[in-house]
DNA sequence: TCCATTGACGTTTTT
DNA sequence: CGTCAATGGA
């Protein structure tokens, strides 16, 4: 067979990661150098040439946008279904197994998955009604403490804690917590992962089963499992199974959420016969950001060792500005994008990206002025707003009344009179007894136990709930949905609220009924034996949308360094280089290489960009309310100072005598820039001074004054009509 | 039950 | 400085 279409557009390296005869094989792919198309040939390769069945695939990445990439691509390339291939998020496959194998898996039929959210108030309340020291024992402390143990693999026998008693207290917690999932049937995000690891520990026969089947296993972002990850992958390939994993050590910066980058390590010690490739051609960014990354890098000890080139140009140089404040940086960053959008460039070709979103604030502010359009990623998804969650939680409660996370959302939402006191009864017997809420209730009424008027209440919503699944059993799923939302009168619930808020509130509603009606079952979901409302709800707590669904047009991206991973711009700037915001102060003070791990997370930012990087700090930053000042980020002197051009070089160490300095940027306002022959940061010569920047203006017309910070002679005020500048080559 | 005021807190985030 | 949650008064 023709093979040519598979190799011919792959360099030395990137083949051979695609043919590879070795069983195992780890390649270590630096940022930018084609990772994504080696994982995708190498999928075409063993179908098309090794005539591996796709049934025997298994591809797994971190995220669901990852994984439809994937699937997209290989259906390119393959020109046939990608349907019976394997591609999904590590917790999408172990969701899909869990359904199959409820019963194996120690599961209700109907469970759901708990959301971070979800679980967070389902911790806050089992500490509470616990009586501990909410402040002594966080809510959100517990959810960390609880996923990590997962992440790792314990359950709460296991975790030695006999001489610690704040240990114990934690241990203590994950059991309530435990037993109320279990009581519940809920499924929180870790749980997918450690009861499908469980599932096959537990199931030899399902194990061998599985391992016969997926003969092939292909693992993106290696650098990001955690050690649950890395126990299933390694259960499942078990001895004949063949693996390859696709990372990059430089790129691993989610270790604060239980990462471990030394897997990356430890699959070649663990897995026989490991062939490890490196592909360190870069196809994105110019000469000059690579080595400025390359550079950086560098000061990290521990590390398998790369070093990214290109066959392109060396490009600009990258940009340093100094800001003065953080408004300063703000506007500078908006004027160059201006300048980017005025040679005719797009506006979906610029990135701003920073350390902590907080930052994203004062560049939309800049953005908004210059009516330039933004998109700001990050921040709360649909399937995570209040009002969705409402509505479907009804519906969660339709497929499961002991549903408690369901129940607690919703039983007084909208208001019927079922406050705290009367909750507080129900919890109550329901810890008592062991039972759900629904069956605790139940039990209320028919011993009394409450009000009449609560009883009442209760009541009704129960009948309310049950007429629902009655009622709505046959329907679609779209017109469940709004069912359910006319029958819990959410909307009118809604319309108290501020009226813009509510406008948006029930506007979402709308589009959740829209969503539900044009949901269709995933075949994969049919086979794993899901119904319709099942597959919609697990899908909602898995995938819970995009960041911000408008706004794919064109405009300037705004994330954090952390969202940039994996996107790549003409022009990226990384703004707030600063000790102690990035690198953030609290990753210098802890120990356990948080620091090699901010620099890992500055490399990510670096790399993103094709063309030109601009990077800026801001001597005084206005941060919880005080100013404070900062030294420029210790990356900064780690990047070599020949690829660096100083756009402002910073004139108060130079020329401390040239006074206030607020006033005069003040000024430089874009508006005041128009029409006006230099920009500002830009290279002028003078007969006399010679070369220098421009640093500010001041007045228009023949008055137009020009401030330039000459290399040699230092901070110049020039009337514009006469100095007789010259733009710079 | 609802709204307003007060107080603590302030990396990074996908599933 | 802003946000969010908890508290307390009407």
């Amino acid at each position: 067979m023709d093979v040519s279409h598979l190799l011919n557009q792959l360099n030395d390296a990137q083949r051979e990661a695609v043919t590879t005869q070795s069983k195992h094989t780890l390649v270590l792919a630096g940022a930018g150098s084609g990772k994504t198309r080696v994982l995708i040939h190498r999928l075409a390769w063993l179908i098309q040439v090794e005539h591996v069945s796709p049934l025997s695939i298994l591809a797994v990445t971190f995220t669901n946008k990852a994984a439809g990439e994937m699937r997209e691509r290989a259906q390119d390339l393959l020109k046939v279904s990608t349907r019976p291939l394997w591609i999904g998020t590590f917790h999408g496959i172990a969701h899909r197994l869990l359904r199959m194998h409820w019963q194996e898996a120690g599961l209700n039929e109907n469970f759901q998955i708990l959301d971070s959210d979800d679980q967070h108030r389902v911790l806050r309340r089992l500490i509470k009604e616990e009586g501990m020291d909410e402040n002594q024992w966080p809510a959100r402390q517990a959810q960390w403490y609880i996923n990590a143990r997962k992440d790792e693999g314990q359950r709460p026998p296991s975790i030695e804690h006999m001489d610690h008693p704040i240990t114990a207290q934690w241990v203590r917690i994950y059991e309530l917590y435990e037993a109320y999932c279990n009581r519940a049937g809920l499924v929180d995000f870790a749980e997918l992962l450690l009861r499908a690891h469980e599932l096959w520990l537990h199931n030899p026969s399902l194990l061998e089963h599985y391992r016969n089947r997926l003969g092939h296993l292909l693992v993106d972002e290696f650098q990001d499992t955690n050690s649950i990850q890395y126990a299933w992958i390694r259960m499942l390939a078990g001895d004949s199974g063949s693996v390859l994993v696709v990372g990059d050590d430089d790129q691993s910066i989610y270790g604060w959420r239980g990462a471990q980058v030394a897997n990356v390590q430890h699959f070649r010690r663990d897995f026989a016969d490991v062939q490890t490739l490196k592909l360190e051609q870069n196809y994105r960014s110019t000469g000059t950001i690579l080595e400025g990354a390359n550079a950086l890098i560098a000061n990290n000890e521990d590390r398998m060792g790369k070093k990214l080139w290109t066959a392109g140009e060396m490009g600009q140089p990258i940009t340093l500005y100094s800001a003065f404040n953080e408004q300063d940086e703000a506007r500078f960053v908006v004027e160059q994008i201006e300048q980017w959008l005025g040679k005719g460039r797009r506006a979906e070709e610029v990135a701003i990206v920073y350390r902590t979103t907080a930052q994203s604030r004062l560049f939309e502010e800049y953005l908004l002025k210059a009516s330039i359009a933004y998109r700001v990623y990050g921040g709360l998804r649909f399937f995570e707003r209040a009002e969705i969650k409402d509505a479907l939680a009804y519906l969660r409660l339709i497929q499961n009344p002991n549903d408690d996370a369901a129940i607690e959302r919703v039983i007084n939402t909208p208001n019927r009179g079922i406050g705290q006191k009367t909750l507080a009864v129900l919890r109550l017997q329901a810890r008592a007894s062991s039972l759900p809420l629904w069956q605790a209730a139940q039990e209320c009424i028919r011993q009394n136990l409450l009000p009449p008027r609560a009883l009442a209440a209760i009541h009704a919503f129960m009948q309310m709930i049950t007429d629902m699944r009655e009622r709505m059993g046959d329907w679609t799923l779209g017109n469940q949905m709004q069912g359910v939302i006319e029958d819990s009168q959410l909307v009118s619930h809604y319309e108290k609220e501020p009226r813009e808020k509510m406008e948006s509130r029930v506007e979402n509603l709308r589009e959740l009924v829209n969503a539900a009606d044009a949901f269709i079952l995933p075949a994969e979901d049919e086979e794993a034996g899901m119904s319709e409302l099942q597959s919609f709800l697990s899908h909602a707590a898995l995938e819970a949308g995009e960041t911000q669904g408008e706004a794919w047009d064109d405009c300037v991206q705004l994330m954090t360094l952390h969202s940039a991973k994996g996107l790549e711009f003409p022009l990226v700037f990384i703004a707030g280089m600063e000790d102690g915001l990035f690198p953030h102060k609290r990753s210098v003070t802890e120990a356990g290489g948080r620091l090699e791990e901010e620099r890992r997370l500055c490399y990510v930012g670096m790399t993103r960009a094709r063309e030109q990087l601009c990077l800026s700090y801001a001597e005084i930053r206005r941060m919880y309310g005080s100013e404070s000042h900062s030294r420029p980020s210790r990356f900064l002197d780690e990047i070599p100072s020949e690829l660096i051009r100083e756009v402002r070089p910073r004139m108060q160490v130079q020329r401390p005598w040239v006074g206030p300095k607020a006033p005069v940027y003040k000024q430089a306002t874009s508006r005041i820039n128009q029409g006006w022959p230099f920009q500002l940061g830009e290279s002028v010569n003078h007969r006399k001074f010679g070369a220098g920047t421009v640093v500010s203006f001041e007045g228009s017309g023949e008055h137009a004054r020009v401030q330039v910070n000459f290399h040699q002679a230092g901070a110049k005020w020039l009337v514009l009509a006469y100095a007789n500048l010259e733009r710079a080559g």
